[in-house]
RNA sequence: GCCCGGAUGGUGGAAUUGGUAGACACGCAGGACUUAAAAUCCUGUUCCAGCAAUGGAGUGCGGGUUCGAUUCCCGCUCCGGGCACCA
């Protein structure tokens, strides 16, 4: 027997993959049932793959294996995510025009992906910066545009001065940038956004998505829904009213102050009223300057000026004063609030700073109304009603919706619902993107391009570095610049921002199956028929970022009646982190590990493994190589069992042990639980090694392993004599009746303490087993020490006596 | 601060409608083979006591429910993730 050589084995499989083409999908076969696997595409880096893509790519092409052979028509296709900062931060440093070197990369990186040994349909191949892709990116933004569903507006905006462009708000942290971690700053722009904002309902519905509730909790609290009211209040001497959102409007008799934010409508459209106009200036002027990461120093610490002005409470006929503060944030409800310091936390530091009462209105269930409110005593969830009028004695989510009544009755104010979700800003002052597809005309302002007119060719400019002026390097092309207006001919200027590069990863899973399709960005009846996407893998970093754009733009499309479905990830599951040494790992840290070195000493199919075997796939792990031994130890015992002859000694024990397997493989495999599937794997083979093995089994084990180790398994069936590929054979059936045991070993607990076991059937009666169990001298021993008072029997897992 | 996870041998991890904790693997110790080493194979390996049989303790900490708790409940500690002055 010749030992197995994985680098030769392996070679082998991946050319005669390539050349069968057993891979290629034909999307038109309709005799198998469809799936669709997706794993999220890379970026491409100039960096070699690392462990983290292993860990993502190779269980997620098992899983795909696994549903091959049980007969699914799989699409598992790949391809890139070549736009964005990544890409064009990678050709920067390096020189190069990032067309050429995302060129360089792509190749680079797929032969890299195909010594994995993935099932990639590398016809069905997209790139995101390619014309051919791009241009229907493009024919997106028209769409929502003429749905209204983008709009430009001046706004103030996440503004990174390193990346020199704009952010969305998902793509900030703690005030910094996502990527290059600097300071953001506030700046008033003229972007495009999507009205994501308009989605913000049907996003949170999740009916029919078979999701980790994690991820579903976090999407929710990103959109952040709160149902409220809106409360005007006549403010004195002004004819201007003011107008509150409050989700506590129970609590409205314990009001006793307005605070208004600095960027507020009410302080810009009432500033000629304030009574010290110099000190509000001043004010509003120092907020806008902080950046989030000031405001996060200065913690919950209250600022502000009174504005001089007085509002007044119809519920109380009490004279509230309006301060501004830069507590309460311009785009939450309508930028002005009401202050409850008795039963909010916020408005009581307020208070306390500024000298303001405090009232309250609502006793705890503890009885405490102390007029001197402690910080923990402030957000009481449940309560009774004191001193608000009619109210009183009402729970507060009674009087909530009693004070709502009235309020609207008296047309005081209107409930509302808001969300924490923001509209998604999808411009980006940078040259690598989309250039968005509006021209402006001085006859007929901002006009969309027409889409036979696509793609909007991003031009092939030298200098492609952002511009120190802020603005995107497209503005100093003249020739990309200059152009006629779609609607009159006429002169006019091209849009010079792009697209921010979520923009082209929130659709390509509908453009995957229709690379060939020419004339569309998709074909409505393919996409119909072949999503959604049955399982999606990829990290749980995207949670409120790629799966909300993804959701919003499929929703938007189906909407638009371009597609049949709401939602484009029926299935979806996140692999865990690979860490070093407990930090991510990262270039600049000088922690990434290469899996190179251990493909060559020992086979992609044992890496594999390895990484699956480590844990489950959603925990991730820190990268330690000592135990990759023991998978390669296993492969050469399963290769030494496949060329085993002889006799079998045990026969039904071999029969059974299989049957069992088959049946945990299956359901670990099913539930991504790869580690334990490898486990019981490697429990059989050891068995299998002592009793022998018959030439059925073996050719079970090969199709047990299969997915996790696709290259081995092929050589096992051809040695085996199997015929074509091992991937074309059916995943093996387990029979029912060889998976249960006729004899199991159950415990015997004296005073739950096990006091020794015995063998029986799982079926055996009660008084048979006990009377067994009594026999055991050991139990007998403890048995003798008192009066039996109970007897217990699980029928296959336990004996209990309880003494006296 | 709020929300969501997690904590099990020297290490990665297994086991939860409450039923013999530590599967599988690494490492370690001993043995076989070898002139020797590597590789391979066999045996042992939660801790304490004991030659052993066996007994005691044991799943982050402190309580509780139960014949029986890694699993359920209450109160903490630590670690990870998310959100964060959202009114």
């Amino acid at each position: 027997m010749a030992q197995y050589n994985a680098s030769e084995v392996e070679k082998k499989w991946q050319e005669k993959w390539e050349e069968s083409g057993i891979y290629k999908v034909n999307l038109k076969d309709k005799k198998k049932k469809k799936f669709y696997n997706l794993v999220m595409f890379p970026y491409p880096s100039g960096d070699k793959l690392h462990v983290g893509h292993w860990y993502n790519y190779g269980p997620a092409d098992s899983y795909g294996r696994y549903m091959r052979m049980n007969g699914y028509n799989i699409f598992e296709p790949m391809g890139f995510d070549s736009f964005g900062l990544p890409a064009e931060n990678y050709a920067i440093k390096t020189g190069t025009h990032p067309s050429k070197s995302i060129a360089t990369n792509v190749e680079h990186m797929i032969k890299q992906l195909k010594r994995i040994g993935t099932m990639y349909d590398w016809d069905k191949t997209v790139i995101t910066s390619t014309p051919e892709y791009y241009k229907w990116t493009q024919w997106i933004f028209l769409k929502l545009y003429e749905a209204g569903l983008a709009y430009k507006k001046e706004a103030p905006v996440n503004w990174c001065p390193s990346c020199r462009t704009v952010l969305a708000n998902e793509q900030t942290q703690d005030g910094t940038c996502e990527r290059c971690g600097s300071e953001i700053t506030k700046k008033s722009m003229n972007q495009w956004f999507f009205k994501t904002r308009d989605y913000a309902e049907k996003l949170l519905d999740y009916k029919g998505l078979d999701w980790p509730d994690k991820t579903i909790a976090m999407q929710k609290n990103w959109i952040g829904k709160s149902m409220g009211i809106d409360i005007s209040y006549e403010v004195l001497g002004l004819k201007d009213k003011i107008t509150v959102y409050t989700t506590r409007p129970d609590t409205n008799f314990g009001a006793t102050f307005i605070v208004v934010a600095p960027e507020s409508e009410f302080v810009a459209r009432n500033f000629e009223k304030f009574k010290d106009k110099e000190a509000v200036e001043l004010y509003v002027e120092e907020a806008k300057r902080k950046t989030d990461i000031e405001r996060i120093a200065e913690g919950r610490k209250k600022t502000g000026v009174f504005t001089g002005l007085q509002a007044l409470n119809q519920l109380t006929g009490r004279k509230m004063p309006i301060f501004v503060s830069d507590f309460v944030l311009a785009h939450v409800g309508t930028g002005c609030v009401v202050g409850v310091p008795g039963h909010d936390l916020r408005d009581f530091e307020f208070a306390q700073e500024k000298g303001l009462e405090v009232i309250r209105v609502v006793v705890g269930p503890d009885g405490d109304n102390s007029p001197i409110v402690k910080a923990e005593q402030v957000q009481e969830e449940a309560g009774t009603m004191v001193n608000s009028g009619f109210l009183d004695g009402m729970e507060i989510m009674k009087a909530k919706d009693a004070i709502m009544d009235y309020i609207e009755e008296k047309g005081y104010g209107k409930r509302v619902t808001n969300y924490k979700l923001r509209d998604w800003l999808v411009s980006r002052q940078r040259y690598w993107g989309a250039p968005i597809p509006i021209v402006y005309c001085e006859k007929c302002g901002e006009v969309p391009v027409k889409e036979k007119d696509l793609p909007v060719e991003l031009p092939d400019n030298k200098d492609f570095k952002p511009s120190d002026d802020g603005k995107s390097p497209l503005s100093k092309i003249d020739s990309f610049v200059k152009c006629k207006c779609p609607g009159c001919g006429g002169d006019a200027e091209r849009e010079v921002d792009t697209m921010d590069t979520f923009v082209c990863s929130s659709w390509y899973y509908l453009r995957y199956p229709c690379t060939d399709v020419k004339n569309k960005a998709f074909d409505s009846e393919r996409v119909n028929e072949w999503l959604p996407v049955d399982m999606y893998i990829g990290g749980p970093e995207h949670a409120c970022m790629h799966l909300i754009y993804a959701r919003f733009i499929n929703m938007a499309l189906r909407d638009l009646g371009f597609v049949g479905f709401k939602e484009p990830f029926k299935r979806l599951v996140h692999q865990g982190m690979i860490t070093k040494d407990g930090a991510k790992m990262s270039k600049s840290k000088g922690n990434v590990v290469s899996p190179d070195e251990f493909i060559e000493k020992y086979g992609s199919d044992v890496f594999r493994m390895y990484l699956m075997f480590m844990g489950p796939f959603t925990d991730g792990g820190d990268w330690n190589d000592t135990g990759i031994t023991g998978v390669a130890r296993f492969v050469d015992r399963l290769w030494k069992l496949m060329n085993f002859e002889g006799e079998v000694k045990d026969v039904d024990g071999l029969k059974r042990a299989l049957h069992k397997l088959i049946k945990k493989v299956s359901e670990d495999v099913e539930k991504f639980h790869f580690n334990t599937a490898l486990a019981g794997m490697m429990e059989f083979v050891n068995l299998a090694g002592k009793i022998g093995i018959d030439k059925e089994s073996k050719l079970i084990v090969a199709s047990l392993i299969a997915p996790m180790a696709p290259h081995l398994a092929e050589e096992c069936f051809e040695v085996l004599g199997g015929k074509g590929s091992i991937f074309d054979a059916a995943w093996p059936k387990f029979d029912k009746k060889l998976v249960v045991d006729d004899m199991v070993r159950i415990g015997v607990q004296v005073n739950g303490k096990v006091r020794g076991d015995i063998e029986v059937a799982p079926d055996m009666g009660k008084d048979e087993a006990l009377k067994m169990a009594r026999e055991q001298e050991n139990v007998a021993k403890y048995l003798a020490d008192g009066k039996v008072v109970k007897e217990i029997y699980v029928p296959g897992k336990i004996i209990g006596f309880v003494v006296k």
